[in-house]
DNA sequence: CTGAAAGCGCTTACAG
DNA sequence: CTGAAAGCGCTTACAG
């Protein structure tokens, strides 16, 4: 019967690499290849006593699929790009670490992406992204970047956006409301009694420019809007720069008495700015965030922030990615996760 | 000549992807695939004259080699893993966006990994990734993982380890010696007159465990090591663990004069629990930090550190890793890089 | 220095 | 539900 009977290639062959291949599974459970993959694939056509066999064998080998093969195959890799516009931002961080845990789970490798911020970079990391025929991306967008969607249309790649809750019916995304958070926090700050709100921003990436449009709003509303309380900076968030910004609004604008800045590093840098300058926060001004970085709530005095749902935005954004690359009815196209505002004493 | 005529199949055929491959290369080229393959990728047995046609005929058409193929016919894949403990520390962070800077222009992929400061999930990490077969590894080590080693050398898979300089010859390393960073930290502190120095840490990995011993060979040498200023907390940095440990440390503690902490997030901490004490830094208690974090030239007052070269260990590590992978000689086995101490305002 | 053959380990597409 | 054949796009190993 020749049963455990395995050569490898023959003659001339060239070398292998030791590990079990599909055949040796199929060879020792007594059927063909194709039924074994497909059984390995939890494809539900075969035979169930055939399937176990299959399985058990498998097991017994320690078989373990090959990925190139696969992907040289199936035209499918097992990769799943993650791109981002940066990792020094925390909150990007959380996203990738929470995405690639559930990925990782279910047998995808990540493979990450910095943008730069820059929409040029993003297109030019989707390209490279799909030689390498990635089973899905996910994105955090830098905008309208219809080539990007294009692009991945065109390879039939699934696309999750991330930390927005888009609109465009075509663009599955998970996140939340930027402007309803922004608004929330400047409300906040009316409610507080604040009067002169100005709004302190860098990077002016898509999402720092929703913030500021809520904060628009509100303020249009009430008939306290003011180009002049708008700081907008294009260069990266930093504390050294909420610090400098801080200066230049108490400098320039004395009458501000609340800043509500676009993310918490600036804040940080303010709160910080205010100490050196013995400036009583929030007797003479106050100071909100948004993220609520783990260090806002030992601040002095803590930081008053939003708290954003990022490390769930990206368990949610890996789990609808996996049932659009399995062609499984997505839970939703757009999840919105919330927020929360978390008020503390610098408000 | 049937010149230019190009089927792709025949009747049975599947449905290919579309790109050009690389027998239409070497058709355009009029050479055989073995003599485009060796062209590629830059052989120098091939003859000059052949070698340009070849070049000019990817470049008309756009040519793209497959990952997965070059992969399965070679046993080796172009994806680089990067193994780190975390990326909630910004070190690693840095580290991480310098090797994938390199090696994304190298040609390679990276897939990060995660460890957790785990030496048992590290090891998990290495035989999932030795599965796709990478071209090379870049580990931030933790401890003596033997186990580690042998794996990769049984795959015969290139490694390099980040941020220590190792002893042993058959390891890659490009660091610097923790040991004399936290040795020069602790003189410095000695020459500002400090007499009781406190060693404050958390997480305690071995990097962390030789600054430790740095501090306590330079205390051990003029006679002032007390295990009792050896603040040791296995529970993971944050600023937050940095305020509880200044407070415990100043409540059962008040002669201590100086604190040490093994890394700048842990003396954030201190620093805010100080001011929310009302406890004057440095005049009552001096305080100092490890890796020069952005933050910490903002701190109230400025915190002095050691920078540590993170960016430039993760680009030569990988420049290292590369060479490796390319068989060429390596430019050292372990590549000091150096640190340096940065003295601000808060000893 | 160059090439025809074989093979890497899977899956697609087609028959039964 | 199962299988024999062909093929994915490259490179290794061997001849010349």
């Amino acid at each position: 019967m020749n049963e455990g009977f395995h050569q490898r290639g023959g003659a001339g062959s060239r070398r292998a690499t030791g590990r079990a291949t599909l055949s040796d599974v199929a060879r020792l459970a007594g059927v063909s290849a194709m039924t074994a993959s497909r059984a390995l694939r939890g494809e539900r056509t075969v035979d169930a006593a055939l399937a176990e066999r299959v399985l058990a064998a498998a097991q017994k080998l320690g078989y373990v699929p090959d990925p190139a093969a696969r992907a040289l195959a199936s035209h499918r890799s097992s990769h799943v790009a993650v791109l981002v516009p940066s990792l020094t931002n925390a909150l990007f961080v959380d996203l990738l670490e929470a995405a690639q845990r559930v990925l990782r789970g279910a047998g995808f490798q990540t493979l990450i992406g910095i943008t730069h911020y820059d929409a040029a970079e993003e297109e030019q990391l989707v390209r490279e992204q799909l030689l390498h025929r990635p089973a899905g991306v996910l994105l955090t967008g830098l905008g309208d970047a219809k080539t990007t969607r294009q692009l991945l249309a065109a390879h039939e790649t699934p696309c999750v956006c991330m930390m927005e809750a888009a609109d465009d019916p075509g663009v599955f995304s998970v996140g939340f409301s930027q402007v309803d958070a922004a608004a929330a926090m400047t409300r906040h700050l009316l409610e507080r009694g604040r009067t002169r709100i100005a709004f302190a921003a860098a990077q002016l990436d898509p999402r720092t420019l929703q913030r500021l449009q809520g904060w628009r709003q509100v303020l249009g509303e009430v008939g306290r809007h003011d180009p002049r309380l708008e700081w907008l900076d294009p260069a990266p968030s930093s504390v050294g720069l909420g610090a400098r910004m801080f200066e230049q609004i108490k400098s320039s604008q004395p009458e501000v008495d609340a800043i509500f800045f676009c993310n918490d590093d600036l804040a940080h840098g303010a709160l910080l700015a205010a100490l050196r300058m013995g400036i009583e926060v929030p007797r003479q001004i106050a100071i909100a965030g948004f993220n609520d970085l783990p260090e806002s709530a030992h601040m002095v005095p803590p930081l008053t922030t939003v708290r954003t749902p990022r490390a769930e935005v990206g368990e949610q954004a890996a789990r609808l990615l996996l049932s659009l690359i399995r062609k499984e009815p997505p839970a939703a196209t757009a999840l919105d996760l919330g927020f929360e505002l978390v008020q503390r004493a610098s408000t």
